[in-house]
Parts: C-alpha cells; sequence; structure tokens
DNA sequence: TATTGTTATACTCTATAACTATA
DNA sequence: TATAGTTATAGAGTATAACAATA
C-alpha cells in the first residue's frame, strides 16, 4: 500500500538528512574507493552488467541514470582495461550489446576483502542498531535510485 | 557497544547495496535539486552555516569534507548571491567567519514546499515499510558521512 | 523519418601547488 | 616557522549539439 501524503515535520527532516547524508558520503566514497584506478561510475556500470547480464549501451546508460555520450567513454575506458567487450546485436546492427568479461567479474570479487576491511572500521564506530538500519534501508536506497 | 567483526555474507551485501545506492541516488539529486540555480555543494554549505552558525572558512570546509580552495570557490558565489557574509575573526586576523545571511535562511525555507512536492512524488511508490527504513536509516546515514 | 551510438565541445566541481598575510 | 585562506592551473566527470549508420 503506497504512501499517499508524507507530509508530516519528522518526514520533512528525515528528506533534508536523507538528502545531505547520500551528498556527503557520496563525496566520501569518492575517496574511499577500493580500487583507486576505477572510477565510481565504472564500478558502478560493471556492477550493473554482472548482475544483470548483457545488455545495449543505451540501456544500460538509462539503468545508470546517465546520457548516452557519457556512457559511451566509460565503456570505452573499462574496454581497453578488457572489463567489458562489445557485441553486435542480433537483430539490430545500429545497437551494440555491452557484455562484462570474467576479468570483471574476478576484479569485483577481488575488491571484496578491501571493501570489508574499509567498511568493518567505519561499521565499528557505529553500535549494533545503527547498522542494523543501514542494512534494512540499503535495498530501498537502492529501489529509490530506480524510480 | 560497538559493532566489532561485520563479516557475514549479508552485511556485505548491505555494504553493495548501499554503496550502488548513495551513488545513483546522488546522481538523481543532482539533477532534481530544487533550486536549479544552485548546486548541491552550495545547498549543503548553507545548511551547515544555519545549522551550525558562523565558522572559519577552513572548519567549513572540514565539515563539508572539500579542500580550502573548494571551499574559497563555493563561499565566494554565495557571498555574489548574497547568502554568506564574510567577518573578520576577533583573534586571529588570517581567518574568515562565514556565517548564513537572513536570505539563505529564507531561501531554506522557501525550498520546503519544493522538496516536499518532489518527494511526495518518490515516496507515494514506496509502501510504508520502505518509507520507514529510509527514516530510521536518515540520521545514521549523516553520522556515517562524518565519521 | 526515427533511433542508436559517436564525436566535438564546453561546463561544473574538485584537487594540488604555489603564493600572501598573519601568528 | 607554521597556519588560514587565495590564486593559478589541471583533471575528472558529465552534458548538449551535431553527426553517422541503421531501422
Amino acid at each position: 500500500m503506497p504512501n499517499a501524503t508524507l507530509d508530516s515535520a519528522e518526514d520533512l527532516a528525515a528528506v533534508n538528512a536523507l538528502r545531505m547524508g547520500v551528498l556527503r558520503l557520496s563525496r566520501r566514497l569518492r575517496h574511499l574507493r577500493v580500487d583507486q584506478t576505477m572510477s565510481l561510475a565504472e564500478m558502478s556500470a560493471i556492477g550493473t552488467l554482472v548482475r544483470c547480464g548483457a545488455m545495449p549501451l543505451g540501456e544500460l546508460a538509462r539503468k545508470e541514470h546517465v546520457q548516452p555520450p557519457s556512457m559511451t567513454r566509460i565503456i570505452a575506458v573499462l574496454q581497453d582495461r578488457g572489463l567489458v567487450r562489445l557485441e553486435p546485436h542480433p537483430q539490430d546492427r545500429r545497437q551494440k550489446l555491452v557484455a562484462a568479461t570474467d576479468q570483471a567479474q574476478a576484479i569485483l570479487q577481488a575488491s571484496r576483502s578491501q571493501r570489508n576491511e574499509w567498511l568493518s572500521q567505519l561499521a565499528a564506530q557505529l553500535d549494533e542498531d545503527e547498522w542494523a538500519r543501514l542494512r534494512d534501508a540499503a535495498p530501498v536506497l537502492h529501489k529509490l535510485a530506480h524510480l
């Protein structure tokens, strides 16, 4: 059942905290990224490709909320590093299917221990209740970003 | 009591969702900002000044997690628009105290109805449980960004 | 004619290094 | 000598507009 109103003072305060928290955290994530040679946008694109499978460049751009020219550049970098490969679309020769390589999958896997280390340091300063709230909200954030 | 371990598969999955959700949402927030003429960094700086009161430029830069030269530029823009004023530090003539003006406070107030409208549209597509999770996590996100 | 993706170009935001003024 | 802030400069990331190839 959808939430229709959402106009209490508490909701508004939460919205502000959410906005500012996301902004500041994203700025810090930029500096704390595990693979210093890969940008967040590149990491995110690879993650989506691994999770959802190969798709045309335009569709990936829509999923990542960037314009097609921006995705063209992101993909060019990833292709140079052997993390994605481009395949012709079987029915439409205008389109290019972008697919993550095995190496991309391996990099995502390898970075997990580093992510874990960084996150543990940060989360050690949260209590169990705070961490549980983040854990519960993570999939909703994800959904919100796609609405 | 601090959370020491944080190494379960569920935790790792939550970390990934959190990272990606924050990244994507911050990208969308950039485009959905209420005052199209003001950047998120500018909004955030004003919010901090209104919330915490006047402070030296360097301290504001640390709070916002940007370098001093970046804050110099942000403040210059805000000063041109009459949203902050610079005052000499009473004890140390090297420092400049940055203070939000009444106009800045008024702008924050005026943008609230617009924020509400945008958020309502988005939140109408979440159910009550999802929205509650975001509400609970917002202050933790805020804290996490400052750790 | 409409659509997919690319190229050319410019803008925004941020950083580092070098500098000035003050402590 | 160390610190607060500024100026100059460069880099990353993204966008819009114009273009090419295909539907």
